[in-house]
DNA sequence: CTTTGCATTCTTGTATGCAAGATTTTTGAG
DNA sequence: CTCAAAAATCTTGCATACAAGAATGCAAAG
């Protein structure tokens, strides 16, 4: 509560909004009016305008001219676009970080693992989320590369709608296996198999892409909207 | 002329610092008051502030909040942070394009080269890195991944000026025999060969990084500011 | 001459007002 | 009942006003 009053509204409001869209609080291709938002925040419109124009330089949610904002639809083609530019900088960031080592890292990362599995045991796929994220991050610092962590984190937005949705039909244990797997190849400082381990792991994710646009077709660009240019 | 009636203000003001500050025309560290910048820009300080907030995220102009805003100083960690971005990048994007074959686009990028040697007898920096822009943009649709190009633009900024400082010292024409030899690899369909060709070419344009740290060192972040959190 | 404290000035952060474009509803004709 | 046109409503885009924090300059004390 120290930092609340170092950050601004505008950061406030942009940090809230990331969260509830990525997070499906806010539903893909729902109507959110600048106005209701401020009211939401307890701001005034202009910090939320700012926090708006930035989500939609990521595009996580689309400003029609005078005619409202509504949240992104997940977008099929976005998705595997930040699903191919993950793959290539992580698994170039894990075969790096299966040469370095640093316990202290190291340590790190099975700890975020360990708390992986307490939070599938408690049916938590936030925290479960939140510790994804850290583990991933910790490669970047073991490779010494900490920089490229928000590249990586750039991309998976457009991606972490999808596992949201798959998380609903899913097997989140097979997941933290691969992140074992992962973890061991590096230990190992065995970088190919840390690479293969985690190619095979991140295209997991994105394996049923196609039926999940079935079954959420709602939340997908390609259904009932063919307005389009 | 037509689509200027068609983007915002906010818009234009992004675009236009945008361009001012990788091309130098905005001193790295150089102060920029949202007012002046307004008065400027013709426009009141609200779409320029938008402007900003947009820049800020990516890194080219730092908020001091309250105490003014200045064009980013080059850092050096994010030089390299976005090489090896868009190496990797760029990489995967050149080895996969080589597979492929459209005479359209790869005449595109011939001609995008020539353009080079053209901007080169001109003496025209400025036309240079649109027609280099433009190669690397093709490459991306030739690989299929035309949504790719925004990430590698994106960590592009944060090398774009240091290639302009480099090219006040320098020689382009090494750089369009780079180009021809990645051209001739991706037609060959040799994925390997392309890959080597443009990782070396990556490379050169930062291979004198530290001297142009020293040579322009009022526009990097290590030199007299020690000012830091 | 240096240093410390204060007041002034500047600059940003947020709120609000207003106008223009888009959407929706209503109304009227066929 | 259907369809089209116009009015009313809604939503954003930009300009402006105001307040709070930061930097600067100045004066006074040592």
């Amino acid at each position: 509560m120290a930092r609340d009053t170092k950050i601004s509204a505008a950061e406030h409001c942009y940090r809230t909004l990331s969260r509830k869209i990525i997070g499906l609080e806010l539903k893909p291709n729902e109507p959110i009016g600048e106005h209701a938002l401020a009211d939401l925040l307890g701001v005034s419109r202009t910090p939320v305008r700012e926090a708006l124009s930035r989500l939609s330089a990521e595009g996580l949610v689309d400003l029609r001219s005078r005619a409202g904002v509504v949240v992104a639809p997940i977008r099929m083609d976005a998705v595997r676009t930040a699903q191919f530019v993950r793959e290539q900088l992580e698994l170039a960031i894990v075969a790096e970080a299966a040469r370095q080592s640093n316990r202290r890292i190291l340590l790190g990362i099975r700890q975020a693992i360990e708390e992986q599995e307490l939070a599938i045991a408690e049916d938590n796929p936030d925290l479960f989320f939140e510790c994804d994220e850290r583990m991933h991050a910790l490669y970047c610092s073991l490779a010494g590369r900490e920089g490229v962590w928000s590249f990586i984190s750039d991309a998976k937005k457009h991606m972490d709608r999808v596992r949201r949705l798959s998380v609903q039909a899913g097997q989140l244990d097979q997941l933290v296996q691969d992140h074992q797997g992962v973890l061991e190849a590096v230990i190992a400082r065995d970088p190919e198999k840390a690479r293969e381990i985690m190619q095979l792991h991140l295209r997991r994710v994105m394996l049923d892409l196609s039926e999940l646009g079935r079954r959420f077709a709602p939340y997908f660009e390609l259904n009932a909207a063919r307005t389009e240019e």
